[in-house]
DNA sequence: TTGAATTTGTTAAATAATTAACAAAGATTT
DNA sequence: AAATCTTTGTTAATTATTTAACAAATTCAA
């Protein structure tokens, strides 16, 4: 079995960052790169590159490297993106319409598959062409579409509510937008992103000069 | 001056998210707050708190605990979020609409300024009142708006070039939505928020089970 | 006022992650 | 086919981060 010792998360976000360069030189006709190429593109040392890989197996030729679509299919593989995942997003305000609109996902394997609510005035009408339902038909959406991943996109007071929810139904995995943290099961992956705490970053370090 | 040793990235955002339970304590009445509560209330331990603000500075009393709207305070003023924020967002797309609508940036002290994008189609209409200009006129608008960050919300073949663009019109501050790696020069701060490889941390644990 | 109970700030220890170094493997040149 | 050059995979060293431990400061009770 893979993945019996830890891996670093800033590993399998540097996987996903190889990933989107190593199509791009595949494209290109670009058929072998070395641990070089890729650390130059990514902004990484060719040492981290060559351990990040190395968690997980030899996938290069030493005096040589790495074909470029050989790699790309075994980190897609690896990231679990060799087959499709249907989301579900919760919340329809500003951020939960958006983020079901963005294009990026799909092109990495995330269908969004419906969006729930728990405002009357929203349930029944349709974002670009996804369905809102109510919130009480979370459940049986998520049998019905099949769905595997969960967004949280709604005010802070309410994102642990709607967590315990997603968690119910089924759902194991969660990305929680809301700026509080929330607790589930340990069996569940949780991820948090606060999109405001991104500005907050720069503003730290602006402030320090 | 502060902030002279390095302070781990980590702790920067764990700062956003004690101030975002310490004013709600705050406004639920509860004026004294220990390091065993805001860790129970954000996920860390107590002594990962205390290390946190010993990076700043020494705000609690012994026995006692924190003030909690002064150690909000404190930190709101580390964050550099005791001043508002003047944000242009470049690309009119999804995502950068979506962006642009949400209210989580207000709330922390961040206006969107403007969006700017090359599309003629675009260029001249507003998106909830904010106006879309083009991105010639990007100088200009920084100018004219008092605009210390930008947003970065296009493809990622663009990326580069408009983030070259920020810099030239004198921003210092980036964060770049956009899947892929961009440089800088190095007194730019600049933050990659990739929201697909969020999904992907979820896929790849759960690809595991 | 003394002693017990809290809780911070700080130093030390333990973990984790990154970088560097280099032997091993393969390709290329002469 | 020997010698040189590349580049990987891996181990060791370094650096960074987190956790633990505890003295110092403060409160509260007797």
């Amino acid at each position: 079995m893979l993945k019996k010792i830890k891996i670093p998360d800033a590993t399998i976000g540097r996987l996903s960052l190889y990933s989107r360069y190593l199509i791009e030189a595949h494209e290109k006709g670009i058929t072998t790169v070395s641990s070089q190429h890729i650390a130059k593109a990514t902004g990484v040392t060719p040492a981290q590159v060559r351990k990040d890989l190395a968690y997980f197996g030899e996938f290069g030729t030493r005096g040589v490297g790495y074909n470029s679509k050989e790699l790309y299919n075994y980190i897609m593989k690896i990231l679990g993106l060799d087959k499709r995942w249907s989301v579900a997003i919760v919340g329809a305000g500003n951020l939960g319409k958006a983020l079901s609109q963005y294009k990026g996902f799909y092109q990495r394997g995330f269908d969004i598959a419906c969006i729930l609510d728990n405002d009357p005035k929203k349930v029944g009408k349709k974002i670009s062409n996804i369905n809102i339902y109510h919130l009480d038909a979370l459940d049986e959406k998520v049998k019905e579409l099949k769905i595997n991943l969960g967004i949280i996109a709604v005010p802070a007071q309410a994102a642990q509510e709607v967590a315990d929810k997603l968690v119910k139904a089924g759902i194991r995995g969660i990305i929680n937008f809301a700026p509080i943290n929330i607790t589930v099961d340990e069996n569940i992956i949780l991820r948090r992103v606060d999109l405001s705490a991104q500005l907050e970053y720069l503003t730290y370090y602006l402030e320090e000069a």
